[in-house]
DNA sequence: CTGGCTTGTCAACAAGTGTTGGCCTACACT
DNA sequence: AGTGTAGGCCAACACTTGTTGACAAGCCAG
């Protein structure tokens, strides 16, 4: 498979990593293929050439893998911890720092990026929530889990709150990381029809 | 003030009734004037006149009162819930749902915008956080409220998850109601330094 | 050196954008 | 009725976008 490398595989780095860039920095609609050919120092047309169109060069700049950590060998009193200590990292760290921003500013805007989110929802996170406790509960935990963890990302990566920003890592750890723990834990407090008990909602 | 009512105060309003709806549908960069227009089925150039201009009708439409509950008259030991109900109240009902989806989709793909949800959280959401505890800490908890409302909002009404839709609304208050109870009482469970305690984060 | 293929450049297209000015219509006031 | 003014529509401008095709320069095999 790996064929004879070509001598543009160097442009085509430099064009995948100015257009990392660019999408993190302005989202999918505001980067255009003209900037981002800018940054790379070459013509649009070229862009054009080694990835097709905009969405594919968009394809290629998020793909990603999140190489969550393996939950079920984890300490189950400190996976909460753990976990949203790997987020941090994630999104602090290249190259899926650009990668998640892309696709968290980018999802909110288009359609297509959302659906790319659903993907690695359901075919990384999910996969790696249903490794500890109640297989079950695993979508409606990771639903969970995700709504913290990526609200954390939002007010602090994206609408930069000065408060979340200025938590240390070691801070945002102590503070979510108990909330994340809680949900994986999955109490399940309520379910929708709880058989002799009251429902004070209707 | 109130002068005599002009003609065009119903256009006025049709407009910026079909504003909020594509801009929330769409984003602000996607709604495009002549979509507005079209929707209140009049013409472009009368949003330029009655509204400035794109960004003018913009400000016009997400300009949102929260009217947040007054936390300090609340029930401490579930003002968690109290919160997170009154959340999901502003995100379903009119008029402030589309607004709130406008403002969350927008701001991830336009500075000018970060800047109004920054105004608003620290015009809005602060202040109503500091009616409780400790009021130097409350920039702090108000930010990890927000990030654990915001995430919901995110993967509820913009991503769309398919476990975070599926929960009604009493189970979301039984979910997310304690994380925000926890972060609005603010155990600051453990600084930089902790005094002699075992922290098990490094 | 001479072909053929790759790499790169230039200019242009078609579509869609926000925005503007001119013109027609219809109401309100005298 | 006549007239001034506000409400509304049409066509066009200037600009940016993604995208395309023609053409020059550079490398490699013969």
């Amino acid at each position: 498979m790996s064929e004879s490398p070509r001598r543009s595989d160097a442009t085509r780095a430099t064009i995948l990593d100015a257009a990392r860039r660019r999408f993190a920095a302005d989202g999918f609609r505001r980067a255009t293929i003209r900037s981002i050919a800018a940054d790379a120092d070459i013509d649009p047309s070229m862009v054009m050439r080694y990835y097709g169109s905009k969405d594919g060069l968009f394809a290629a700049a998020v793909d990603v893998e999140l190489d969550l950590p393996d939950l079920a060998t984890a300490d189950p009193g400190t996976v909460g911890e753990l976990l949203t200590r790997q987020f941090l990292v994630l999104w602090e760290q290249p190259p899926t720092d650009e990668i998640l921003l892309t696709l968290l500013r980018s999802a909110v805007a288009d359609d297509a990026v959302v659906e790319k989110m659903r993907q690695v929802f359901a075919g990384q996170v999910t996969p790696a929530v249903l490794r500890f406790g109640d297989p079950a509960d695993a979508p409606r935990r990771a639903g969970l889990v995700v709504s913290q963890l990526l609200g954390l990302a939002l007010t602090r990566y994206v609408l930069r709150l000065p408060p979340v920003v200025a938590l240390t890592s070691a801070e945002v750890v102590a503070e979510v990381g108990p909330t994340v723990q809680r949900y994986l834990a999955g109490g399940t407090p309520m379910p929708s029809e709880p058989p002799g008990r009251v429902t004070s909602a209707g």
